[in-house]
DNA sequence: TCATATT
């Protein structure tokens, strides 16, 4: 993560010139773990916290989806000592966590090397196990994990699988030479090919939680044209219909002063979201507004100096309805730890 | 017939 200086007394002397290894990059291969199977609802603080027992921390992150803010399950830990990091795998990892057992081990490297090496298996013969698969995938490169699928009941495999693989180009070779080929003694071809992204799933897992919080929040009979209106909307945009409602929702009355912002470039509805993370950028904007229609600008207002964001953000829609409708969804939206506020903004000139 | 491993 961070550039770590060695600055311990009992080590060799430095040179002159950057505090750094002979091959430039900084060494955190003694402290910096990688933990895995973290339960879905655990926080970042309950992360921190748990590792944190061990020894004192540089610093640890717990892996979210960039726009969701769920939890990926996983997440690293840098440690000050080695000699914790060691202590954590060999007292952490194994660890029960209600159906989770945790995985913790050294993290490799961070290289885009590394990246989308992850691989979906399908049709594989179903008397394979996990240790015969895995036998067919090694020829092609070092597996960091694998995986069959099974039925829940009766615990017989799916013929489903997954492979990861530690380098990306071993995976393609992979691909190459065992996509549409009979292992040994099967009868049907398997399918070998990249495993879907976690960040493909979360537009339909954005729309999934939306269409859930805009339910509850306008539980009841569906009798009300409004609360159609925005379900219908939703439902459309789950299923990528694009279509307009015949039915009006509530009337641009009293609304003066609020939102439309003219001028030739500018013009449209100027959304107000406060309480984005300070690692917030541009695309979570367009990610999160965009399914509701037009969207015209994003601005993340950002600090001069740090650059990180300053908890507040911009959004310009061109039609009123669906910025109505961004509003009605988004506002309240937990993304992570975080509960977003969604508003038109307000005019400064006539606040007190 | 896609669960979750690279900040």
């Amino acid at each position: 993560m961070e550039s770590q200086v060695a600055g311990g007394p009992a080590g060799p002397a430095l040179p002159n010139g950057p505090l750094l290894g002979t091959n430039g990059a900084s060494d955190d291969s003694k402290t910096n773990l990688i933990v895995n199977y973290l339960p879905q609802n655990m926080t970042q603080d309950e992360f921190k916290s748990l590792f944190g027992s061990i020894g004192d921390i540089e610093s640890c992150k717990l892996v979210r989806d960039k726009i969701t803010g769920q939890s990926l399950g996983y997440g690293f830990v840098n440690y000050s000592d080695p000699n914790d990091a060691d202590k954590a795998i060999n007292t952490l990892n194994g660890l029960k966590l209600q159906t989770k057992t945790i995985k913790v081990s050294y993290a490799r490297p961070s290289s885009a090397s590394i990246r989308d090496a992850n691989l979906y298996v399908s049709g594989l013969p179903k008397t394979m196990s996990q240790k015969e698969m895995e036998q067919l995938f090694s020829q092609y490169g070092r597996i960091i994990t694998s995986r069959i699928l099974v039925d829940q009941v009766t615990g017989v495999s799916r013929g489903v699988g997954f492979i990861r693989f530690d380098k990306r180009i071993e995976a393609e070779e992979a691909i190459k030479g065992l996509n549409g080929q009979k292992p040994l003694g099967a009868a049907e071809p398997i399918t070998v090919k990249f495993a879907n992204n976690p960040s493909q799933k979360t537009g339909q897992a954005l729309l999934t939680h939306l269409y859930q919080s805009s339910a509850r929040r306008y539980a009841g009979p569906l009798h009300h044209q409004t609360q159609r209106f925005r379900l219908d909307n939703l439902l459309n945009m789950a299923y990528g219909v694009k279509r307009f409602s015949p039915i009006a929702i509530d009337g641009m009355s009293g609304l003066a002063g609020v939102g439309l912002s003219g001028g030739a470039a500018g013009a449209g509805w100027c959304i107000f979201v406060y309480n984005l993370s300070p690692e917030a950028d541009e695309s979570v904007l367009w990610q999160l507004f965009g399914p509701f229609g037009a969207v015209t600008n994003v601005k993340v207002i950002r600090d001069f100096t740090t650059n990180k964001c300053k908890g507040f953000g911009f959004v310009t829609m061109t039609n009123y309805d669906e910025a109505a409708m961004a509003i009605a969804s988004l506002n309240g939206y937990r993304l992570g730890e975080r509960v977003l506020q969604v508003s038109f903004k307000t005019s400064k000139q006539h606040k007190a």
